[in-house]
DNA sequence: TTAGAATCATCAGCATAACTGACGATCAGC
DNA sequence: GCTGATCGTCAGTTATGCTGATGATTCTAA
């Protein structure tokens, strides 16, 4: 053997002290919670953070809701298709530039949406209930602030 | 076009008002600020988190490894050979039980590792500099709390 | 003691989604 | 008007998760 080094030597990071590791996790057992809520309207989680923005009514394309998401460019083809195909969602060419899709929620899209989201904002408020209203809206701030700050690159 | 609904009732939520869109895009910041700064070592955010669990010995096969981790066990083994192609983990039978591996860094494993983690941790502590010492540990907290409670389900 | 169930690492196959690069249609600036 | 940029779309590659199967091994119970 020989090969093997020493491998304990107590200075190691437990995951639950990796920034990384919490944030991932967090996530993912959020994604799961509202994956779960939502389904019974038809629809995933990704699908409703899309239905969000366009009944925001701020984007202006395609690429707009993609960025607004963060979801690539080429994945929200297929996604709107999606959408499109169950009647929530209605693309048409936009007047001032036609190389531009506008999005729009279909009045069954509307009420999908308005239903889904209450049951997205129902998991959201049980899954932070631990933290108490203050704990809550501090994450919040903490996790806006985070973001917001788009990087340090000196 | 009649088709298309009002789509701007005043009461969508921001994006930044989502608790998933924070989580996912604070993730996805850290993630990408953390595999530039452990590239010139060979290794992703994703291996470093392998070797941080190896390194931490308290594994005891590679299913203990992935399910820590939350990777899939049909990932691990690729993940790991990989690893093992670079000389940095090294598996062997368990004496105990020849179902199972057990990994181990290989000295020059250990010291990727310990040269990652140091620009992991630098990475980490300047993406949450905007927080303050006061504000990064309240979040941390935060999120410990969130990820250690695996749900309610009624 | 031995037969059947369970576990581990691995592999193959499928699904999702990111990324790149290309294309045609359209727009903007010179 | 031409050139270059932008938008939606498509094709192909890659990475990852999931399911299910396999062989080797261990555990359990009769």
């Amino acid at each position: 053997m020989s090969k093997q080094a020493d491998s304990g030597p107590a200075s190691v990071r437990e995951p639950r002290d990796v920034l990384g590791y919490l944030l991932k996790h967090a996530h993912l057992a959020l994604e799961a919670r509202t994956d779960a809520a939502v389904a019974p309207f038809g629809v995933t989680s990704r699908d409703l953070g899309a239905l969000r923005v366009i009944a925001g009514g701020v984007a202006r394309s395609q690429q707009d809701v993609a960025g607004t998401l963060g979801v690539d460019r080429t994945s929200m083809v297929a996604l709107l298709d999606a959408l499109e195909r169950a009647g929530l969602v209605a693309r048409r060419p936009s007047e001032h530039d036609r190389r531009r899709n506008v999005i729009g929620l279909t009045a069954r899209g509307g009420k999908v949406f308005a239903q889904a989201e209450q049951a997205s904002l129902a998991v959201e408020e049980d899954f932070v209930a631990v933290l108490g209203d203050h704990g809550a809206s501090e994450l919040r701030q903490g996790l806006r602030a985070l973001v917001g700050s788009p990087a340090t690159d000196p």
